[in-house]
RNA sequence: GCCCGAGUGGCGGAAUGGUAGACGCGCUGGACUCAAAAUCCUGUGUCCCUUAAAGACGUGUGGGUUCGAUUCCCACCUCGGGCACCA
């Protein structure tokens, strides 16, 4: 009997899903290990092989634990509401449920073609009403919680409002709390929540006819679709993401994730400590004092002038009439730009002057206030102190200005550009001249604090995330707002259904949900924006534990279970979206006792994306005659892209090709040495570059467990590379060698016979090596392994049960569908699956040598590392050696001396 | 500009201080075959050389540490990723 993948393939997937082989229970006799892939969203293109690299990966590790006797949970679902569903209503007016139950089928038959171990009993997708009433439902816990900076944790609104009726809290007395009306209370309290209503200035795409979170734009521009993106002031949901900024970075040192996706989180968090520092300023006889916040207090003697952002309330108070045209008219150029053509202009520095002044705190001089959109007001407090000597963008603005600069570092050359470094010695700077800079700065921090100039404080880079999108595709938001003032549904009304709507268009800003019918609650209006896509895909982990539970998100019993993910796949384009907000979600869930671990994933990897390898033909300018890739320099040519499934090993099928396309049916050719031979280069992985690889071809052609070996096989998982077909045939014929070790022909080889040494040897290098590159995700060097030790055992010619056994259970991760085949074959009723790991002994792969300890003038010992039929003589030439080598050790304690036979290579110190 | 990561044969890659290039692809020659496919065997870093032996060189470049460096340290170059007026 032949490998005959196609018949085995569709057995096994058929007795998978028949038999439940992978369901799995609480058992909490079992070690539990939950592995966890990020779920796609199923768009409408399916599968392409990238894809499902990191799917394999994860898989081969759950089945890898499962052998090694964890309760593996290992679930999949789909993140379903989202724009690209919502865009394609819109053009061809079908129901986005309607393309995206299409899609999600589609996917599942590819997904299923591929041999996964998931429990699909288990499966959840974020537009079901079922699983969305969950989202709603921490919404409206989120709505009813404040953030308690004294407890450090999210507490319940109740006990605010409480403080705000008995002692007070925050500057508003209990008398002024029971003064204010309903609505002034609930504003109030919006100022604390942690899901609050609140105006602010918003990334508005005009084209989607949304807002945007900041991690969905880039260079001014939507992430879907490419939009151009402005900014808008617009009262919108947001979550307090930025009360947790210090617990969401102090968490990163627990987690094992890459020390890169680490940094970029502290990056997007953006820790800075620094001093907030009050100065007093002076407009037309008013004194007014403002606080600006600097990371370098040590630089206050050389404050030249003081900067404004254009947005900061300072600026009305702060214009003098004489500069008021001049401010208007600035304020007005820049209002105007976008966001994106901010971003571009970098270079080209604006302002004006305010007329007003401030006083420097420590030189009491006086120093003119501008305003320059080159201050941001959404960081620290809109306004900040310039020392253009050490600050790049403060000496751009003073030269532009003519605004003078202090030098205040000794040796700075600070005639063409700042010295921005914190490094060298002070000058000009009354008490601390002579100070290290780093002294310096703290020295000026304790001296702020000291005199009442100012204090410490820590900013953070990270915003709360803007909750509100104004599109259809997304979950019902259970607010209803009576008598104007927001209000949370009860939970018995959850889920609160998405509404059928006619038309799926936005217009002006309008959102989708204003055109339902009847979008009420008890005659008062329902919100009618919708939730972004993270909302769904936040806590979605949480739900796999206990997915059909109509009571609770998680119950208790589930949750203390599987407690939180201890593996966790995906791609590094979720570094600062996904994974912030879904470990925000997590902690606050983990403050209310609704979970009971405060990270969601310890360990991270991502996987690498795999590119295209596009192909390319030439042809010559107006003739439709095209020339191989080595001849295109001797003719003017464009570049066309063709089909890579045309084309193979870069030799163009020329047949195929003038059937592609009709304008290609009379095409001619200009060979080399008889072939037409394209160009190429690798590309991301799209239809309109016509070098989209699909899985199920591979599946048809080579087989479900050929691809899921290469596409191990062909690099380190994290690592991202291109799709190129070259290798696949050699792990093809891996599979094909592994499978003759058990049949010839129809007969099965398997005898009784006792292992030699020689084949006991192969087997536990292998399972020593196995157990060794699984943990650590090496699987292309484990698949190298396997053919190393199906190499040796073909020309063992093995046929021992005892090695042939374990084996199958080896390959059973990798090559499931194969596995199955052969363990069924050798006599098992029950599934691969079920199997245990083989236990490893490494006695049995030691090398066929000895070392000889042997002293050295009484103190080192040295190990000489010899062949076992080294004779006395070699040794002791060995030994001999080692006085004029060993001259060098000094007072290393242990040497040894690697010899491989007839001559001593080196020595090792360790 | 700042912060990460990576540079090894014709190609994908292996080796984390100890015989560089495992394993696979490709290519060379051969066996089987009428032939092909499939399968198996052989060789395959570069230079010198008709070939082989022997030798020299060789992990982006230049230095350093070490008895010994692809691996550790410093500087530079190139590529990839992230952030980018965050005071």
């Amino acid at each position: 009997m032949d490998y005959d993948f196609r018949k085995i393939e569709a057995k096994w997937q058929k007795r998978w899903a028949e038999e439940k082989t992978y369901k799995v229970v609480e058992d909490s006799s079992k070690p539990k290990y939950y592995v966890l892939d990020m779920f796609p969203y199923p768009s409408g293109a399916g599968l392409h092989v990238g894809h499902p690299l990191g799917y394999i990966a994860s898989d081969i590790y759950s089945r890898y634990k499962r052998l090694c006797g964890f309760n593996v949970l290992h679930p999949m679902g789909y993140d379903a509401f989202g724009l690209p569903a919502e865009q394609y209503a819109i053009q061809t007016g079908q129901h986005p449920e309607k393309t995206t139950d299409e899609n999600i089928a589609r996917y599942r038959s590819q997904l299923d073609r591929i041999g996964f171990s998931f429990d699909w009993d288990r499966s959840v997708r974020t537009c079901d009403p079922e699983y969305y009433k969950w989202t709603q439902w921490a919404f409206i816990k989120m709505f009813k919680s404040w953030y308690d900076p004294a407890m450090d944790k999210a507490r319940p609104i109740a006990e605010l409002i409480d403080r705000f009726e008995h002692e007070g809290y925050d500057g508003i007395t209990p008398q002024q709390w029971k003064a204010m009306s309903e609505k002034e209370k609930s504003d109030t309290l919006m100022n604390y929540r942690i899901a609050y209503l609140g105006e602010t200035s918003v990334n508005w795409c005009e084209e989607l006819g949304t807002v945007l979170a900041n991690d969905e734009v880039k260079d001014g521009l939507s992430v879907r679709g490419g939009y151009p993106v402005v900014q808008k002031k617009m009262a919108q949901w947001q979550l307090r993401v930025s009360a947790y900024a210090e617990r969401l970075l102090a968490g990163l040192d627990k987690l094992e994730w890459s020390d890169s996706l680490k940094e970029m989180q502290r990056n997007w968090i953006g820790k800075s400590e620094g001093t907030e520092m009050v100065f007093d300023t002076e407009c037309e006889g008013r004194h007014l004092p403002i606080t600006i916040f600097t990371t370098r207090a040590d630089t206050v003697f050389g404050v030249t002038f003081m900067v404004l952002a254009p947005e900061s309330p300072l600026v009305q108070e702060l214009t003098t009439s004489g500069q008021k045209a001049e401010v208007e008219e600035y304020l007005q150029y820049v209002s105007h730009k976008t966001e994106r053509e901010r971003q571009a202009e970098t270079k080209n520095v604006t302002g004006v002057f305010s007329g007003s002044y401030g006083i420097n705190p420590l030189t009491g001089e006086k120093i003119p206030i501008w305003i320059s959109e080159y201050v941001l007001s959404g960081y620290g407090t809109g306004a900040i102190m310039a020392v253009p000597a050490h600050d790049s963008r403060d000496y751009v603005f003073a030269r532009k200005f003519n605004l003078p600069i202090i030098p205040l570092i000794e040796g700075a050359d600070v005639s063409a550009e700042s010295f921005d470094a914190k490094e060298g010695t002070m000058m000009n700077s009354g008490f601390l001249n002579g100070m290290p800079v780093k002294q310096a700065i703290e020295a000026a921090k304790d001296y702020v604090e000291a005199h009442g100039l100012g204090r410490r404080k820590t900013n953070y880079r990270l915003r709360d995330a803007i909750f509100s999108r104004q599109r259809y595709w997304g979950e019902p938001f259970p607010i209803y707002y009576k008598d104007g003032i927001p209000t949370p549904l009860p939970d018995s009304e959850l889920p609160l259904r998405l509404p059928e709507i006619s038309s799926f268009r936005s217009q002006h800003g309008e959102a989708p949900l204003e055109r339902a019918k009847d979008w009420t609650y008890k005659g008062y209006p329902l919100e009618t924006s919708t939730m972004p896509g993270f909302a769904g895909s936040s806590a979605y982990y949480l739900r796999y534990m206990d997915p059909h539970n109509d009571s609770e998100l998680v119950s208790a019993d589930a949750d203390r279970y599987w407690r939180s993910v201890d593996l966790y796949v995906g791609g590094t384009e979720h570094a600062v979206g996904h994974l912030i907000y879904s470990r925000f979600w997590n902690k606050f869930l983990y403050d209310i006792g609704c979970v009971c671990e405060d990270e969601p994933f310890r360990k991270l990897v991502n996987q690498g994306m795999i590119q295209g390898r596009s192909n390319f033909v030439y042809r010559k300018v107006g003739t439709n005659t095209f020339v191989s890739v080595g001849l295109k320099d001797k003719y003017e040519t464009t570049e066309i892209h063709v089909d890579v499934n045309i084309v193979h090993g870069d030799k163009l099928d020329l047949e195929a090709f003038k059937a592609w396309r009709p304008e290609f049916a009379d095409a001619e050719f200009e060979l080399e040495n008889g072939e037409y031979i394209c160009g190429w280069a690798v590309e991301k992985m799209s239809k309109s570059m016509y070098n989209v690889v699909n899985p199920d071809e591979i599946c048809e052609t080579y087989g479900a467990d050929t691809l899921r070996l290469y596409e191990m096989f062909l690099g380190p998982v994290e690592q991202s590379k291109p799709w190129d077909t070259k290798g696949i045939d050699g792990v093809h014929r891996f599979l094909k060698k592994f499978w003759r070790l058990f049949f010839d022909r129809d007969t099965l080889l398997v005898s009784d016979a006792k292992p030699s040494a020689a084949e006991l040897k192969a087997l536990h290098t292998l399972i020593g090596k196995e157990q060794e590159d699984i943990e650590s995700f090496s699987y292309n060097t484990n698949i190298s392994a396997f053919m190393i030790a199906v190499n040796t055992l073909t020309e063992l010619k093995t046929s021992s049960r005892e090695i042939l056994e374990p084996l199958v259970v080896l390959l059973s991760p990798f090559a499931p569908h194969m596995a199955e085949e052969l363990w069924e074959a050798l006599g098992h009723s029950d599934s691969v699956t079920k199997a245990a790991f083989p236990e490893f002994n490494p006695a049995l792969i030691v090398e066929d040598s000895v070392k000889y300890p042997v002293s050295f003038n009484g103190k080192m010992r040295f190990t000489v590392d010899l062949p076992k039929s080294a004779s006395p003589a070699e040794v002791e030439a060995a030994v001999k050696a080692l006085p004029d080598t060993a001259r060098y050790v000094g007072n290393q304690t242990i040497v040894k001396v690697i010899v491989v036979p007839g001559r001593i290579v080196n020595i090792v110190l360790k």
